[in-house]
DNA sequence: ACTGGATAGTTCGACATCGAAAGGTTCGAT
DNA sequence: ATCGAACCTTTCGATGTCGAACTATCCAGT
């Protein structure tokens, strides 16, 4: 059985015998991994009538339990303060989440999930987890698992650690 | 051993004590990795005075062992054809590449590596697997291999065949 | 109090990407 | 031969993101 990156490799070697590409190999798969289930999860959203942009602004503030600030909402998220804004003032258009006060700090804000959000997100995270099973269907539980704590030593060696 | 994920995991358990979140982390877990693994090699890049974009161009030309067509190119990258016009602009405009007519249907073109471009990549190339190298070096060379093994599976799976 | 420096959020301009439409070219069926 | 369908690439308009500049607020030291 032979991906897309095995013919990436299988080229390199042609061309240049002197290269060490299992890095390569493996770099290249976990990236083209990412575009494919980016793309499996969009497909999802879509069919809820929903941006992936937008779920991710909500399920931060929904797993999070209460209001965060928008410095924090940009930090989880992995986007600039000024993309936030942007998606922030839209998701108020639509009446999903609202920019409160904070009481002893006026330069802060608190962004809040309305009801409205709060039922759409309560709603939409069920099929996406339905999703992702589906997309993680091709290998069995215990790959899985083994895949699982892979990824979290190589996550933690990289940095990502709270 | 725990990483962001297993803070997001659990912070969705204690607000929705329903879902089975083993999927989420695995899917969480990629698509940050990803994120991490893009940015380790932008810094390499960034380094040789280079965009990432340029050097997918570049070595996607390297490695086939020849001229490609544009559709060709924007495949391999995954990007759209007018991307794709934006980029090998750039590039001719930097003299690595050039645009050739292909002899026998005029429709098409030829992206080739001058002779400038060719040296470029080879030269940085070498670089870019120690940096992949340095990347994964948080994890030994089994697990690299077991990792290699699923991810291969779960592409294959999700339909990135030849 | 007052002032200088830090912090929070927004606005602005530049830029890359995308989807759709356009402009040329080739191939096949009549 | 010719017409239309299929194909390849570029152009165009819209959108989303980023970095930097900007405004407002807080805090610490004098």
């Amino acid at each position: 059985m032979r991906d897309r990156v095995d013919g990436f490799l299988d080229q390199w070697a042609a061309q240049r015998t002197d290269l060490d590409l299992a890095a390569m190999g493996t770099v290249g798969r976990s990236l083209r991994l990412a575009r494919l289930l980016s793309a499996g999860l969009k497909e999802y959203f879509a069919a809820e009538g929903m941006e992936t942009w937008e779920f991710d602004v909500l399920a931060t503030l929904r797993r999070s339990g209460g209001p965060l600030t928008p410095s924090a909402l940009a930090a989880s998220v992995m986007i600039g303060s000024a993309a936030l804004t942007n998606r922030v003032d839209r998701l108020v258009t639509r009446g999903l989440v609202s920019r409160d006060a904070v009481p002893g700090d006026r330069r802060s804000l608190h962004i809040t999930l309305t009801d409205e959000g709060r039922e759409l997100v309560d709603r939409v995270v069920e099929g996406h987890v339905r999703n992702q099973r589906r997309l993680l269907s091709g290998i069995d539980k215990e790959d899985c698992r083994a895949l699982d704590e892979i990824l979290r030593a190589l996550l933690v060696s990289l940095g990502d650690v709270p």
